[in-house]
This record gives C-alpha cells, sequence and structure tokens, in this order.
DNA sequence: CTTGGAATGTCAACAATGCTGACATAAAAT
DNA sequence: ATTTTATGTCAGCATTGTTGACATTCCAAG
C-alpha cells in the first residue's frame, strides 16, 4: 500500500488525492453499491419487482401521504417512470392512493400492511448489511463515511437529503 | 441532530447503529450514488452511451487485454449483458478486439486512441466530483468513507476489490 | 487420434426501468 | 369565462439486466 500520510503545505493529506487513490475510491464506490443493493435486490425479484419499487416504498414508508409530485423530486426521476412503478406496487396491493382532500390532482400515498411488511422485509435487510459494515469499521470510521458521502452529492440531492435528514 | 456520541459499554459509539441513523446513511448512499454517476451519466448520454458502456471502458482501460470473462467477473453482469455493451464499443472504434493466441476461445480487449479519449473524459469528469468531496470532507474522513465502503462490498466483490487495488 | 465434455463467446428474445410525447383533469390566472 | 399552469396517466422507445440456444475451441478419457 502507498504512503497515504505525506503532508502538502497547509498540512493536507495531498496523497489521497492522486488520480490513482480516486480511481480505487471510485472502484470502491462501485463494489460498495453492489452490495448496498444485493440484499433487497434478492428479495425484489423473487416477488417480481425491482429496485425502483424498493425505493419508492422507502420514501413513501418514510413520508406517509406523499404526493406523486413529492417522490419525484427525491427520487430524481420523470413522473412516467414512477408512474409504471406506482402502478405495479397499487395493483399488487402493497400501496394506497388517496385522491387530494384540497387539491384533487393530487395523489396521496400510503403504504397499505402489506406494503409496510414488504418495506421492513427490504430494509431489515439493508440495515443488516449496513449495521454489520458500520460495526466492522468503528464510529470514526461511519462519521467520515456520511461525510464524504454527503460531500458527493449534488446540489439539489444534498438539500433534499437535509430536509429528510431533520424530521419532515 | 441527534446525540451521535453516546457510548456503550465497551467504549463503542452505539447511537450510530439505531435504526434511525441507518436508514439515514441508507438515504445518503442512494443521493451520494446519484452524484457519482451523473457527470459521466451526462456526457456517455450526448454519444448515445450509458452507465455499463462507462464501467466497460473503466476496466479495460485499467487492465489492458483483459477477457470478456474477466470484465464478467469483475463487473457481475451477465456475459449476454455484456457483449451487447462490447459489441457497440467495438462497433464504434472504442474498443479493440484479438482473439487469444494461447486459446483462441479468448478475445482480448484493448481501448483504442478513441477509446481511451473518452474514458479519460469520463474518469476525469467522475475524479473531479470525487477530489473535491474528498478535499472538503478532509482526510480522516476520507479514510473512514474508504474502510466502510469495504466492509459493505459482498465477500466475492471485497476480493476483486483487493486484487484490483494492488496492482494486477 | 478421436470423441465427448467443458470453457468461451455470440445471437435472440424477454423484463425492468430509464426517457419523451400526447393527453385528461383540476386549479389558478387573466 | 377562457386561457394557462400543475398534476397525473397512458403509449412507445432505449438501455441494460435476464435466460436460452448455439458455435467454436480446448482438453481429457478412451
Amino acid at each position: 500500500m502507498a504512503d497515504r500520510t505525506a503532508q502538502g503545505p497547509r498540512g493536507e493529506n495531498l496523497l489521497f488525492l492522486t488520480d490513482d487513490q480516486l480511481r480505487k475510491a471510485i472502484e470502491a464506490m462501485f463494489f460498495a453499491y453492489q452490495g448496498f443493493t444485493a440484499d433487497p435486490d434478492r428479495i425484489l425479484s423473487e416477488k417480481g419487482f425491482g429496485r425502483a419499487h424498493h425505493r419508492a416504498l422507502h420514501f413513501i414508508n418514510r413520508s406517509p401521504g406523499t404526493t406523486v409530485n413529492n417522490l419525484l423530486g427525491i427520487l430524481g426521476v420523470t413522473k412516467q417512470s414512477l408512474n409504471r412503478v406506482l402502478r405495479s406496487l397499487i395493483a399488487a396491493g402493497f400501496v394506497e392512493v388517496r385522491v387530494g382532500d384540497k387539491d384533487k390532482r393530487e395523489r396521496h400515498l400510503f403504504l397499505t400492511e402489506d406494503g409496510a411488511g414488504l418495506e421492513k422485509m427490504l430494509s431489515e435487510a439493508q440495515r443488516a448489511r449496513m449495521r454489520a459494515a458500520f460495526r466492522e469499521a468503528g464510529p470514526e470510521a461511519v462519521t467520515g463515511f456520511r461525510t464524504v458521502l454527503e460531500q458527493m452529492m449534488d446540489e439539489e440531492s444534498r438539500r433534499m437529503f437535509q430536509r429528510l435528514k431533520d424530521g419532515a
């Protein structure tokens, strides 16, 4: 392993910023994301669903009554793409739609009991892996992990993430 | 923000392992990965390619002369899926194939000059974002980041990553 | 040496999930 | 009241994952 501790003029650790170190980090991100999604993907594929369904379930569970438009902003896909996913979740009885009370154009989304059950199954699997990784890595590593992730986000995603982070 | 520093019996930071903290980390991973792929995706879509083409270019660039079978192990997709991507990269003149010298079943893959140019463009964009995130987060965060990522990988991916990390 | 099986890669067809475009309905603005 | 804007749906296309069928090459057993 190359020396990681060379100090720059302002005491910064510069070797982290070599292209080679960055390339390794990029590859780590790629492989880690495979792991991140592997367990839920397995469960979903048995039920004929995909990763997009998981994302929808996650954010509906997190913000019950959210609208389609709301979800679009969070997920960063087109409404047409999301609509297809929602349609199949509704048809399968995992999601319930209620037409807006004040604004009748809006559709408010809720998990059914079954939907909540599936969401729990998926997020339990994902949390279990995350928990194990965090335990192995230790609390300081986890803090660093979250710091870097936040910096990697687009401005818009970061705002969304912040807004979700503290309640909402 | 909730207190992050509660200490467990063995001095471990246990609050990180609450479901709520884990859920936030999961969301951070989701949004960060969007950012991670955003810049290359933009470039690729202009050229009529997708993320799968980027991955192939990356690993061919990294290990010139690698075989199709080799790439399959790294990318974790089926050979049929990879084959389609390679076919279009070859047709576009970005990748060159040489039939194996010893084993004529094998196809060895190389980037053409154009392919190397495109790969450089894509990886420069991705590295720029990573570099900026690392700079903002600081060296200790980066160490933690990489530690956690490595722990999140599947066993097989971790072995692959380790093998790639040190030469090879 | 021949033959049968294993390894490598290609082609075809299907599914999930992005996308754009056209449209219906409800709300808001003029 | 009519036009414009916002929200959501439906249809069709592209990318990229999948499985299945097949061709070629290598290797090992007889």
